[in-house]
DNA sequence: GCCTAATAGTTAGCCTGGCTAACTATTAGG
DNA sequence: CCTAATAGTTAGCCAGGCTAACTATTAGGC
């Protein structure tokens, strides 16, 4: 067994909790935004646009369900309904201006009360903490394909 | 501003996505757990019982909801509700063994699960991981009180 | 080139989990 | 003691999730 490893591991799943506790409120409940979940569908439109069944994979819900989601995220003005011309079956999700601004509000907000909390880190500590973050993301972006 | 302090704040941003898209069906779609949301709930009775209206109001939800849906879990087995002897008027919820033991199985699995993908690290970056955790932990402890 | 099968979404009907309002039981206070 | 406050529960309603059934379009076999 890898120690260094499980050590990790270990430690990920205290401090996650933690985190998540003080940005689960920026992220879930921001105004504007009538579904807690919804900001995770928007922001998956974020890299492009997508058709329901992908969406509806993606985030583990049915198609009905995510044809529902989408309705009302069109009624709120966030996202757009579109068919596709080479194949008419299919809808084009993707996001409008507005939809694109509610997303980058919510993260200017969620990022200003991240580093509020971290600036009283010291600068040594800061650094430690970038470079972890960086090893966390050359981990996860290389698993992430299967 | 604090530049580095909103380099650490973009970078956690983009990478607990990353991490949360793979944890997420380990903590969330378990076999035995009947409600992906009851995971939090019974992981916040680890440290102890509580008593309806906390959980209400740490949990975002109202009382009767609360109320509702400890009632399923009771059904399920994981916790039991039990009278204040000096507060009549109180019930206590607190964790059974079979709550227990599902949650030190989830824990298990995801840890399992975050080793092996740790694993092919670098020693080097897993010791950088680990020190970048651990200012991560500080800065949640510290800011946790209010 | 049709006729069937497959694919993409939507609609209908049901169930669960959330909320507010109203109720019961218990404790606190003047 | 009698009123007010507090802790939970019950009742009734709404939104989001699911399955089943339907429409529209494309793909394939003969």
């Amino acid at each position: 067994m890898d120690n260094d490893a499980t050590t990790a591991a270990r430690e990920m799943l205290d401090v996650i909790p933690l985190i998540m506790r003080t940005l689960r409120p920026d992220i879930h409940n921001p105004a504007g935004l009538p579904n807690p979940g919804h900001f995770h569908l928007l922001h998956a439109l974020l890299d492009g646009p997508h058709n329901l069944s992908e969406l509806a994979e993606k985030h583990n819900v049915t198609l009905p369900t995510m044809s529902n989601t989408i309705t009302t995220l069109c009624e709120h003005g966030f996202v757009q309904r579109q068919q596709a011309q080479d194949d008419r079956r299919r809808v084009i999700i993707q996001l409008t201006p507005t939809g694109r601004e509610m997303l980058s509000k919510i993260r200017a907000y969620t990022e200003a009360h991240l580093a509020e909390i971290l600036a009283p880190v010291s600068e040594e500590d800061k650094k430690q903490l970038i470079a972890g973050l960086a090893v966390l993301r050359r981990a996860f972006t290389t698993t992430e394909q299967p």
